[in-house]
DNA sequence: TAGTTGTTTTTGTCTAGGACAATATGACAT
DNA sequence: ATGTCATATTGTCCTAGACAAAAACAACTA
């Protein structure tokens, strides 16, 4: 058991962080870290008076970097075997650090201050300034870029990190309420396969379709394919929009879409977002593809225009 | 690997599931799964091909009875060692089911109908009916118990228990937006040691206080002691307050406690909640001890006594 | 050229039993 | 009633081997 909370305690942290901890901070899991120190030699950490292992914060750092740059793609056993100096090279070069994207560095030096009161005013002007529709598609993924940066960068904590995204989602859900028109057609039931960091996406795609006049179901993520064909048995669901991690393998994405495809009433449309689709060239029949934030709108005109016609006749 | 979600794809499910599904179901480490069947000889899964696991659906069954009457402080070594019979009749005579808790009755049908507009109507009728206070204290309450009993006994499903807490919580943080007043005083910093389905709660907390005029900042759940001591510094909180989930530990929260007062600076009070400490005689010197609800306006009021008398003289 | 299929390499998760420290329990002293 | 100690329970960590799922690459169609 040792220590579930070492960085609770005080003193020990000076040290280093425990297995489990550095799990919870970099997302990688206990096996994953074990098997990588026996194969590629890194990370290496000190042991304990008991042999267990102690992860200095340098290491968990390049941890860190690994992950990050794994999340766009690259594979471990290439980044494990790099020093230090070549990653951080890597991600200077990377697409989400090109852009000169100047205009969110006003967020940071509000969550270094802790300043939530001028953080949650800020947010609000800009909204109201700009419409939610903007808000959603361009101020709100420059923040996100900011902030992800700004945490490899060690320029903010985690902690921030946090606070930002806890801000950003009461900001939206906010919005969500004053706009729900409820009864409103279509019904979309909102979802995500795979799970975390994706709730503020799926709250973006909810505002959106709520600013256009529809009426969103969220179900939150991990909900089991099973769980949303039962959710739409019986219910009014016009359609069902999924969403699908940047990390989340193809095939599964198509198998999951075929079977709910296969699963749901003709009528009820099905459609697939996300970064595991956007590079896609075919979609699976009968599923639309929804590649970036602003092919919601139209998406959303497209099924008003079937279906004032369609009802009609 | 086996199948990292084996309830996406339809067929393998009849037979059971992997063990990674088990610890997502029901909370319990793969680590303790395995000892467990070592030491107690259950669960005792299936094995498919090639020597894993597999979990029928009636063990998890099982599994999820044992950590319900766990998170009532029953010790795993004897309920491991009874009959699946003499389990169900403990649960029968728990504190939670004794109630004849008729009042929340009501939402089993509507959930089961998954009729969302209509639960949404309720909840708000409730709730503009009783009042915020009472709705936080009495409803959500008994229908949580409600909830959690149907789920025990199988009458609803896990999704339909996160449904009805998705729609909860978003009732509930809809009302706290409204009553929001921000720089009122006091500034409360509300934050979880121990992860997961106690947002629920937190929010039930939040919802109180602003009800009671106080300006909150939820930092969710999981957020280290240096993050809170950090999240301070520099800002005007008044009142940072924790919960203590049921499981645990009492002298790790005691801990907890005591480096974080003296962490704070003296003029910021330290409230601590949850099931953990509901028990407990004696609280570390300096924290409040939060034990109910309805602990919570007192101690509001005590507060602003202390502090129009204080900053006057 | 674009898409499907088959082959190899990479990579995460599983398995086994042993170990041990953190907790709960119960007896005792204050 | 509350604090301290010994004892029992219990979750997490350890090692090292194995293998299926996923990615990368190659070959084959339309």
């Amino acid at each position: 058991m040792v220590n579930s909370g070492p960085e609770i305690t005080a003193s020990p942290s000076l040290a280093g962080i425990s297995i489990a901890a550095v799990e919870r901070d970099t997302g990688l899991g206990k096996d994953t870290l074990r098997v990588w120190e026996r194969r590629y030699g890194f990370p290496k950490p000190l042991r304990d008076a008991c042999g267990e292992r102690v992860y200095p914060a340098e290491q968990v750092e390049h941890l860190r970097l690994v992950k990050r740059l794994m999340d766009q793609g690259q594979r471990p056993g290439t980044l494990l075997r790099k020093p230090l100096a070549a990653l951080s090279e890597q991600l200077a070069g990377s697409p989400s650090g090109v852009g000169a994207d100047d205009t969110a560095d006003w967020v940071i030096p509000l969550l270094k201050n802790r300043d939530v009161d001028h953080l949650r005013t800020e947010f609000a002007q800009r909204l109201a300034r700009d419409g939610l529709e903007r808000f959603v598609i361009e101020t709100v993924p420059a923040l996100n870029r900011r902030i992800g940066d700004g945490w490899m960068t060690g320029e903010i904590e985690i902690f921030e990190e946090h606070l930002y995204t806890e801000l950003i989602q009461n900001q939206l859900r906010s919005s969500i309420y004053a706009l729900a028109s409820r009864g409103r057609r279509p019904h979309v039931l909102l979802t995500t396969v795979k799970d975390e960091e994706h709730l503020l996406g799926l709250l973006m795609v909810e505002a959106l379709l709520t600013a256009n006049g529809a009426s969103c179901l969220s179900l939150g993520a991990q909900t089991p394919v099973a769980d949303i064909i039962g959710a739409c048995r019986g219910t009014t669901t016009d359609i069902v929009a999924i969403s699908f991690s940047g990390a989340y393998p193809w095939r599964k994405a198509r198998d999951t879409l075929l079977e709910l495809r296969a699963a749901l009433p003709e009528r009820t449309e099905l459609w697939a977002g996300g970064a595991a689709l956007a590079s896609r060239r075919r979609m699976v029949p009968g599923v639309r593809a929804i590649d970036d934030l602003r092919a919601i709108t139209p998406a959303l005109a497209d099924w008003h225009a079937t279906h004032t016609s369609g009802s009609h006749t």
